[in-house]
This record gives C-alpha cells, sequence and structure tokens, in this order.
DNA sequence: CAGCGTCAAGAGCAGTGCTCTCCATTTTGT
DNA sequence: ACAAAATGGAGAGCACTGCTCTTGACGCTG
C-alpha cells in the first residue's frame, strides 16, 4: 500500500532486478541461445531451483528482457531526437541513435529483431514498448509537415484503412500516403540494421557507415522530408 | 572416378540426404532452437552417435540447412522471372515468390534472415548462395535501364567505391546511384518479410498482403523502374 | 507468540550435444 | 584371393540443460 514495502518485498524487487542484469550480461556474452538459468543462478551464488521463485520459466525472462531491450532502443530513439530545429536533422539523429544502440547491444537487438525464440509467441506486452522507435519518426516526420510524395501509386481500400486507423493511433491525422511511406522508412531501417548486424551486408556494403548514411537521406527524401 | 559409385558412397548420400531431409521436417515443427540430433537419429531407426558419422555437429547440420534454404529461395525468386517482358511485371513476380517462399517455409526463412543461432558465425559458403535473391532483382532492373533517378543524393567516395566494385561483382557497370537503390530494395524486401514473419506488423499492416502489393511498386519507383 | 506465507536448498527426472570404445562390414592393395 | 585398412553403426558415458517436488528455515502479520 504505502511507497515504504515491506523488507520482503523490497528484497524481492532487488533480487528480481538483478537476475534480469545478470542475464543481460550473459546475453552479451553468449547470446540468447546460450543463456542458462543455471549458470545465471551460479553466478548470484543461488540454487538454480530459487531462481524459479522469481521468473517462471527461461522463456518468461527471455521475455522481460525483450521488453527491456524493446523500451531501451526505444528510449535512444527518442532521447537523440532535439524536439526542434531541422527536421532533416532530427530524422537523422534517430536513424543513428538507433543504429548506434543496436551496434552496442547486438545480442539484445537480435533478440527482438531477429527471430522470434520461443515458441513463436509474441506476447502482448511487447507491442506497445515495440512502437516506440516508430513512433519516433512519426513525430518528426509529422511536426514537419511532409510535401505528399510527388508520385503516388494507387492504393487498395483495406490498405488505405489500415494507414488511417493507424494514423489515427499515433494521435495524428496524415494523409494515407504518407503514412504507408513511413512505414517503409519504419520498415528499412530495422530492415537495414539487421542486414548489416546479421552479415547480410558482407560482401557488398561492409563496412556500413556510409551506406547507412546516405540511405537516411534516401529514405527522408521517401517520406518527403 | 566413374559416374557408378560403391555401394558405400551410395549409401553415405542417401543416408545425408534423409537426414536433412528429417531435420528440415523437425525444423518445420520445432523451429531451429528446438532441433535435436537425437530426435532425428530417433526418427530414422538409428542411434544418435551414428549421425556425427555424417554431420560433425549440429551447428554444421544447420549451417547445410542454410545453404539449401538460400538455394531454395534464390531458386523461387529466379523461376519466377518470366526473363522478358514488362519489368515492373518482372519485379513484382520476383518479390511476391520471394515472400510467398518465406511465408510457406518461416522457420527456413528465420533461419537464414534471422539472428544468428551459433557462436555468430556467417560462414563463407553461405555468401554465394546468400545472393542469389538479389541477383535476380539486379537482372530485372539492369536489363530495363533504368532512368536516373530525379533527386540523387551525393554519394561519399567510400559508398562510391563500394558501389562501383559490386556492380563490376554483378558483371554490369551501372551507375553508383543506381546500384545504391538496389541495395536499398533489396534490404527492403526483406524487412518486410522478416517485420510480417516476426510479428513486427501486428497491430499495424496486419494482414500485410496490401501493403507488400503498395511497397513492391514503391520500391520499382524507388530504383527507377 | 503462534501460524501462515515466502523462499532457498537439494535431490531428481528427462532430455540434450558430444566423445569414446568396440565390433561388423565393406573397400582396397598386393 | 586374401589380408590390411577404411568405414559406419551401436552402446555406454560425460557434462550440461530446464524444470519439478519436497524439505526445512525464515520473516511477516493477526
Amino acid at each position: 500500500m504505502t511507497a515504504t514495502k515491506t523488507a520482503r518485498e523490497r528484497a524481492r524487487a532487488e533480487l528480481t532486478r538483478e537476475i534480469k542484469d545478470e542475464a543481460r550480461r550473459q546475453l552479451a556474452e553468449v547470446g540468447a541461445h546460450g543463456l542458462s538459468l543455471r549458470a545465471v543462478a551460479r553466478e548470484l551464488g543461488m540454487v538454480s531451483s530459487a531462481l524459479y521463485r522469481y521468473f517462471p520459466s527461461r522463456d518468461r525472462l527471455l521475455t522481460e528482457l525483450i521488453i527491456d531491450a524493446y523500451d531501451a532502443v526505444g528510449e535512444a530513439a527518442e532521447k537523440a531526437d532535439p524536439g526542434k530545429g531541422d527536421p532533416r536533422t532530427r530524422w537523422h539523429a534517430v536513424w543513428q541513435a538507433t543504429r548506434a544502440w543496436a551496434k552496442a547491444h547486438p545480442h539484445e537487438y537480435a533478440l527482438i529483431y531477429g527471430s522470434p525464440i520461443p515458441g513463436y509467441r509474441a506476447p502482448q506486452d511487447t507491442i506497445v514498448p515495440a512502437a516506440r522507435v516508430a513512433q519516433a519518426m512519426a513525430k518528426v516526420l509529422l511536426e514537419a509537415d511532409p510535401h505528399e510524395p510527388a508520385v503516388t501509386a494507387p492504393m487498395s481500400a483495406e490498405l488505405r484503412g489500415q494507414a488511417e486507423s493507424l494514423a489515427r493511433a499515433l494521435g495524428a491525422h496524415a494523409p494515407a500516403e504518407v503514412v504507408t511511406r513511413l512505414i517503409g522508412a519504419w520498415t528499412q531501417l530495422f530492415g537495414a540494421i539487421s542486414f548489416e548486424l546479421f552479415g547480410q551486408y558482407v560482401g557488398s556494403v561492409d563496412p556500413s557507415d556510409a551506406y547507412f548514411e546516405h540511405l537516411t537521406g534516401q529514405m527522408a527524401d521517401f517520406v518527403g522530408l
């Protein structure tokens, strides 16, 4: 009830945090595939079974780490946006920050944008934090009232409906053409980061800094910035 | 020596194929994470240790499956291209075929375009078959002599060099601007498929057929088709 | 202070990848 | 044609995993 919890609750909260921290540390070393509950417990000086008082399963621990990772990359993107000034500069900042976070936390990135690890679950808890980067991009774009793209292909009624309901969800009424292009840019951002981190650019654009830079500008054009 | 191998060699080749087939079958059911050598051996009526006469490790088996998957999706893309006719129609066919293969073999797709599973290896054997889809796209584009994009951002010397050497590798001399846009389209294709298969589009563009259709056309514009 | 809920610990189960030894069979060289 | 060499299957076994269940101790609360 009150702000000061019982000793037990505080201990529990702290241990939960320590477990996640240690798991994150091991994740960075051995990847999601090699994350072992027993090893985490061992490192914390406890027995593996005790860990199940805090996380009912290994998958659940991973899910928590997934949510945290979405929030971390989302926060990185949001903080990078100065919030005012030249829209293209802001766009650039968001893209660079997202890529920088991914390169600094490759295993956490793989956890959220790689293949879904457990039994194909995309837990409901993840869809809100997962949208933060996209929302940061949308904020930059919509505050700059983009010009309509020169060439606009016809759009099916179904897609137009999806785009409009998505615009409503973002709390801004933007033309469907702009929304779909934003989705394209969002896809492109993570597609390029994934390709870079997962080794698909090896042999073509490697290192990828110059290309990513170029791509950032191209996609700013694409969305009408 | 001769075309007819010894009985042992034929048996070995056949068993190797059977092992891969069974592994692929299990892959489709339980995913890469759950693929078990013992289960494969069990299903084939042999003992797990015998399997190691054919594949030195689980990772090596997975690598073979990865190469096969690259070839399969590459072949799907190549076969979809009629080889002549309207370039945008050809472009469309390649994109649709690639997506269709991915949706039909989600676990195999995750194997090659998801997070690298083992210890971060991108085995050298994979980079040639990995390029087949990109090459199919390049073929369509370069045979249609695309018009230079209207707006061309300046390009760093490093990127221009990468693009030109890549054009050489493709056996065609295309302007660097076209090559970088092709890389963008290639990235976008697999970025969108990954987002769809890995659940990132849930809540925004889901189902994704209409959007993918739209995107295909947008990216055809993007590369100058 | 008694009783209830919480939690660490340990043993144990079923499963994994992988190695090693042993043996039968097949291939090969003389 | 026969012995030597290679191959490949079977089985036992190691070290590890996620997870469950029971036991006993501790802290919180009525």
